[in-house]
DNA sequence: TTGACAGGTGAACTATCGTTCACCTATACT
DNA sequence: AGTATAGGTGAACGATAGTTCACCTGTCAA
């Protein structure tokens, strides 16, 4: 019942990326008076649902755009009853650190299958201009063409790139190498 | 400079997940006039960095919260000045549908590694009540303990559990075998 | 039947919103 | 020197924000 009222707000909130006004929360709840809207509002305040800031406008709760993190798998899967969540959080705040920066690309290809990286996954990648570090897996242009590899160097500090894959050779770069980014994070949807 | 400012309106809304008033950009970008402010959003808003909605709220541009998508990997790393971007996109959006139901889980344990899923992986695990699909990954308990497996079924529709690792054995339960969530999304962090 | 009360109505209030106006610089160009 | 012009100041405007007040229902317990 108010937890309709809630999710008419949550989906505004989705749609506009910005909190509703209370007239606005008046049109969306079919109230015809602002105060009754004041009284659900603080309602809601008060269990928690939603915030004030110092100004009375409404802003999104921690748990708005957020997601529950739970414990372990092997831990066992608490009901949200239980109340055992140890955290909260954005994946977008997770994996990104550099927005400007960072670009997702789909993978196309079995070369990184070792490190559990598929064909159709996501990449998030971050473009660098320092060198990366060793381990690090880079998207590199080589030769005239583009792969994804991990970064390695040899004992006498020469460039090399190593697939995750049994299957494929490693590289050794004739020419010049350049590493356009580094693989920060890996996301799969089924 | 003009992305300075930006930069300082995108830092409050990544703080406070709303847009700043005049008033508070005329403060945040050391103004000491509305004018100015007002002047320097309709500018933004021209570059196309900012949006006004109908009331001449500023709201966010859909490139602020969500991460430029490029093409495939192999295809090349084009860089932003070429803006030969496929589309952009919310991590939270793309892999969350339900938000009430989904919860995130760290993983433990190398029973599904040929799925590419490793330790220390988040998955995402959707609560349901319906009966999974055969081949979705499952969070189940089974026998007392929890487990990450493939769901399966045998001819004569016996329900079993398989992982993705030759080393371990798959579970053909005993008892009871409880459904708790499937797995929806996997993420990784470098 | 009565009284308390949660919850909605409708009209006011003040603060703040975005907007507009006139004016004041600097800087750059002819 | 003269003069556009981009970019800032400061004060005002109407509209809308959140808030408060008095009042009007129903429902439920005593």
């Amino acid at each position: 019942m108010s937890n309709n009222y809630q999710k008419k707000i949550t989906d505004f909130y989705r749609e506009t990326k910005r909190m509703p006004s209370y007239t606005e929360i008046m049109a969306l709840v079919g109230f015809r008076s602002k105060n009754a809207v004041y009284k659900l509002v603080n309602k809601l305040v008060g269990e928690g649902v939603l915030d004030k800031d110092s100004r009375g406008r409404i802003v999104p709760n921690k748990l708005f755009g957020e997601v529950l993190v739970l414990g372990l798998v092997e831990a066992g899967f608490p009901t949200p009853a239980e109340e055992e969540l140890v955290d909260t959080m954005s994946l977008d705040d997770y994996l990104i650190e550099n927005k400007e920066a960072t670009y997702m690309l789909e993978v196309k290809g079995e070369s990184m299958i070792d490190a559990g990286i598929q064909e159709g996954d996501m990449v998030i990648a971050e473009r660098i201009s320092r060198e990366p570090k060793v381990g690090e897996i880079v998207i590199a242009e080589v030769d005239g063409g583009w792969t994804m590899k991990y970064f390695r160097k040899t004992a006498d500090g020469k460039v090399w790139l190593e697939p995750a894959n049994k299957a494929f050779k490693p590289i050794y770069p004739e020419n010049d190498l350049k590493v356009a980014a580094v693989v920060k994070g890996v996301v799969r949807k089924y």
